[in-house]
DNA sequence: TCTGGGGTCCTAGGACCC
DNA sequence: TCTGGGGTCCTAGGACCC
């Protein structure tokens, strides 16, 4: 038999995570109804989600479905270092790993064969230890493609074991629904259920022109080709990101020049030093602007020099917001203030001369290369009384944003580790 | 009572160039 | 007289993923 045509793939899926996590560390809400968050759902308990409690749900309807649901704060370092241990035990089977978020990983145990047994057995290995070790319920599918493994391992959950034989895959992704396809969501399904499409079958059968014109040329070929069964992605590490943002959610606040100041002022700060901790600039800005009723514009603007100085970002996203609001005078609340560097490259040596050698004379505007450079010495040094007083150490002018946040700190330094 | 945070990818129209 | 086709970049919006 032919390698590639083994199910020697795995994708090994922690069953709620979050909700899980919390009630390994607190007995008293095991077999509870209980989700993590506040205002939103972040995470729901199996036991939540008969009630029809959702991710991404709003707490008040959450609440409405299920009286009884335990709302409980998340305790974001525990998801992180309960995530890395069960990591390590993955690691411990092959070296092959490639963690998809905090909670869910691919592994190719081709390898591991002769040590460990045939893919169903570490498959069962893999699970014991986790229960036993960290105590997490962890849901596994074993398949001959990445995607397949992802389907089976929707199939199998919760904490259970779904192997998909080479010989079978038809006959198991056939009665399937179509949203159990990676880039399948609710509108694609509405639009699929709309043409007679609701199986996975029922989309294999459909013809390529069909598909396209139902989902557009990209997807409907990717779909097509998911559907009949072929995936040429392959196990390996993640690419590196090729944008860098940071968002804030506001409530709903009136839309004074003041709050969107001070919380853009928050957002670039947080963005621009995770360019220059990552060594990246960026050449295009992007803000996003959401009004009540989640209707949302974006304004973005490409520059010559790439941008990885706070107050360069600043300005130029302020001027963005400024434009979009602009544009939407009658609107006069906002919910989300967003912003977004993209087309990354690494910085050129202009932007490390030091601030003493820098050109002098002419006013520089924002953007300038000396400017950007002059600004990026002032924020190494910032960066580097932060790396060792603490991120409230030193600061621009006061952002009143962060005294009101509506998540905790620790959740996005975990969101923007693993997004999820 | 109206919804987190951090990402990727696709589409479509227009500007601009050769 | 005022026409063609291809390619690239930019911007805005949106679906989707975890």
């Amino acid at each position: 038999m032919a390698f590639a045509t083994a199910a020697t793939v795995l994708h090994a899926d922690l069953d709620a995570f979050y909700a899980s996590v919390e009630q390994l560390l607190d007995p008293a809400l095991r077999r509870r109804p209980i989700a993590v968050g506040g205002g939103v759902v972040l995470a729901a308990s199996y036991e939540a989600r008969s009630y029809g409690v959702a991710a991404g749900m709003p707490a008040w309807r959450a609440r409405q479905l299920c009286p009884g649901l335990a709302f409980v704060a998340g305790h974001f370092g525990d998801y992180q270092r309960l995530g890395d241990e069960v990591m390590d035990i993955l690691g411990s089977f092959t070296p092959f790993v490639e963690r998809v978020s905090i909670d869910e990983a691919f592994l190719d145990v081709a390898g591991a064969l002769r040590l460990f047994g045939p893919p169903a057995t570490i498959a069962v290995a893999i699970r014991r230890r986790v229960r036993a070790e960290v105590g997490l319920p962890l849901s596994i599918g074993v398949a001959r493609t990445k995607h397949l493994a992802k389907v089976a391992s929707q199939v199998a959950k919760p904490d259970g074991v779904v192997v998909v034989a080479p010989e079978a895959e038809h006959e198991f992704l056939a009665g399937l629904p179509v949203g159990l396809i990676w880039g399948v969501g609710p509108v694609m399904q509405a639009r699929l259920a709309a043409a007679g499409i609701r199986t996975i079958g029922e989309l294999a059968a459909a013809p390529g022109a069909a598909l396209d014109q139902l989902l557009g040329r990209a997807l409907g070929g990717k779909v097509a080709a998911l559907a009949a069964n072929v995936d040429p992605r392959q196990i390996g590490p993640a690419r590196p990101a090729s944008s860098m943002g940071a968002q804030a959610a506001l409530g709903r606040r009136r839309a004074t020049p003041e709050l969107v100041r001070s919380t853009l002022g928050y957002l670039c700060d947080r963005v621009a030093g995770r360019l220059r901790a990552a060594q990246r600039a960026g050449r295009t800005v992007t803000v996003r602007v959401r009004f009540p009723g989640m209707r949302s514009v974006t304004r973005s603007a490409s520059v010559a020099m790439p941008v990885c100085a706070t107050l360069t970002l600043t300005e130029i996203a302020t001027g963005l917001a400024a434009a979009a609001l602009a544009d939407h005078r009658g609107e006069h609340e906002l919910t989300l203030l967003a912003v977004s560097v993209s087309h990354l490259v690494v910085p050129t040596m202009q932007l490390e001369l030091p601030l003493e050698r820098r050109p002098s004379g002419r006013p520089q505007g924002p953007g300038s290369r000396s400017t950007d450079a002059a600004r990026w010495g002032l924020d190494r040094s910032v960066d580097a009384v932060r790396a060792r007083f603490g991120p409230a150490s030193v600061g621009y002018a006061a952002v009143v944003f962060s005294e009101d946040p509506r998540v905790p700190e620790a959740f996005r330094e975990l969101a923007q580790r693993h997004p999820s």
